[in-house]
DNA sequence: TTTTAAAATACAATCGATTGTATTTTAATT
DNA sequence: AATTAAAATACAATCGATTGTATTTTAAAA
């Protein structure tokens, strides 16, 4: 239960020499003899010197390191983003902090000041359903804190890597309609979203395009879970509302859809035919099977965090330029 | 683009005040008037002071945050343990950085001592399949902070939050023979973690009691990848080895046999039960049904957290009560 | 051996917040 | 009005590492 409590200076203290140079020893400067770094290293290795990059960051005011926030870890889209983040951070030398905002408003509220005030050095975020208020971005921004959004944006002003949402709506929808299908169900997810807006708007137009008609009641808006794909499906089919097709949002609620209409008999894709979203692993093997669109989370993850540490390196340049001016 | 630099020693000196004050009145501390509170509040909005957090986390030697380095967080297991945590963390005031080392050992060190360096209060771990030699453990710990292990620990000694993977194993392969199986395969992982070497015990020890023969040439040892399955339930199939289930320690193992199983026509679970670890979602819809042991993940990751934070709060405790004795 | 430039090291301020102690202010009591 | 305890605020040191500048040491050139 001992606490660690050596410093640069206990080694410095050790060795009867100045603790800056333990600093440029342990940060292989040039301005210290290799000699002298040995003994440093040695001496440091003995007392079991544990730096504290706290002190470090602080007084540097930089943490090499990102923040990202995502809705859940669990969905095989994100994890599969975070993956191609932490590539891309590791070749540039950063490390990754991980947060999840579970689609809370609050939560991601929370923890984009949180990650702001421990000074990441940028941020790549998705945002929540919940989130109608974004004014906690601004905050963020002010504060000198480079922004990314990936997926799910709030503003085609921003830094955002998305992929073209209108037209996988488009051409899911048309899909369906090739297959022979005139009644296609929607679900989409909270309009705040511009992904799901577009989505919407590229069936929308699939539809037109085809000279179907558009029907209001056969778009149903929720949170895209399981839970809410069994339950909506089963109000449409309790209203005997028709429909031979649905293009859904994401791949989770297509999943509770075709739940419940298996327990009914309904044979898929023969009586419905389903298109979902994001290429879960799950709708590789769920009988009957789903077609689904896929989305290339780990090259998404590449590009936005390359994105971000561009925005990074080129804030430090005007820093480093406006402070050389300044001098 | 214009950077944060606001301080509590501008707000102090915009109020003509102390920014010892500042500071307290921030903190909400009982020593500063409240309508003093209100001014310093007010104008920290008005300059859109943000805390930093770094300056305060070193003052104090204390993040309030703790740490978790799991293999993969797109494992559905750990992704439940996070949420668990979450839970926990956050009922305790806790924040949590989540980290993958990805099963290789190297990451699991750099991650280690990174979160060390940054003064976690206490870490909870996985340990990656890589992992042979625990040393980075021991560093860390000599550092004061707290670990504890969960589902892949490497000592009894520790701090381990698991399940009882003997028996686990036992039941399984149990199973199994209940419904007829004479010749079971067992897909293990390394043997440097406790839990693998456990469950292979338990499948030891069912096929003992059932007077079974112990075949040396149905154990399998692999990183259990999906990939995995497939080429190992090949390699058995080719050389006409007989088996008639398997015992998989995870599922996504399983679902590489299964697949190989599935294309060379062999009836599942009619010809070949198969019996997974894990409770991956895939393995609820999967076709042919994969039977799979369930991990309390939730659950684990709460208790864990709740083991962690009591551990931080006595080190807290004892070095306050020491600190007292000091003075 | 002296001179001198370069290399190595030492000095000292600094980052922003916290916190124990000292001082001042407030308000209650005599 | 004087006394005094309590409340509010100010002072100043501190956390550990970094970094610009000053000083000393080294070694090469004169």
């Amino acid at each position: 239960m001992k606490k660690n409590k050596v410093t640069i200076h206990d080694i410095a203290k050790e060795l009867g020499i100045d603790s800056s140079t333990v600093s440029r020893a342990l940060n292989d400067s040039n301005r210290v003899t290799k000699k002298t770094k040995e003994r440093i290293l040695k001496k440091a290795k003995e007392l079991g010197y544990q730096p504290n990059l706290l002190a470090a960051n602080f007084r540097k005011s930089v943490t090499n390191t990102i923040g990202v926030i995502v809705p859940r870890i669990s969905r095989h889209f994100f994890s599969s983003v975070i993956q191609g983040i932490e590539e891309a951070a590791y070749l540039a030398g950063f490390n990754v902090i991980i947060c999840q905002s579970l689609e809370q408003f609050e939560r991601e509220k929370a923890i984009l000041s949180n990650l702001v005030a421990n000074r990441v050095d940028g941020i790549l975020i998705s945002i929540s359903m919940e989130t109608k208020d974004f004014t906690h971005f601004e905050d963020a921004k002010k504060t000198g804190t480079p922004l990314v959004f990936f997926d799910r944006n709030f503003s085609p002003t921003e830094n955002n890597v998305l992929i073209d949402d209108f037209r996988a709506g488009f051409d899911a929808t048309k899909h369906l309609i090739d297959i022979g299908c005139k009644n296609i169900v929607h679900f989409s997810g909270p309009q705040n979203l511009e992904i799901y807006k577009n989505r919407f708007k590229g069936y929308k137009s699939a539809l037109a395009k085809n000279n179907l008609p558009f029907k209001k009641e056969l778009v149903i808006i929720s949170s895209l879970m399981e839970k809410d794909g069994e339950d909506l499906i089963k109000t449409l089919y309790e209203k005997s509302i028709i429909f031979d097709g649905i293009f859904s949002a994401n791949d989770v609620v297509a999943i509770g859809a075709i739940k419940f209409l298996t327990t009914k008999g309904v044979k898929i894709p023969e009586q419905v035919a389903i298109v979902g979203f994001s290429n879960e692993p799950i709708s590789r093997v769920i009988d009957p099977a789903l077609t689904t669109i896929n989305q290339p989370g780990l090259e998404m993850g590449k590009i936005a965090t390359e994105l971000l540490i561009d925005t990074i390196k080129d804030k430090n340049l005007w820093k480093i330029i406006h402070h050389m001016q300044g001098t």
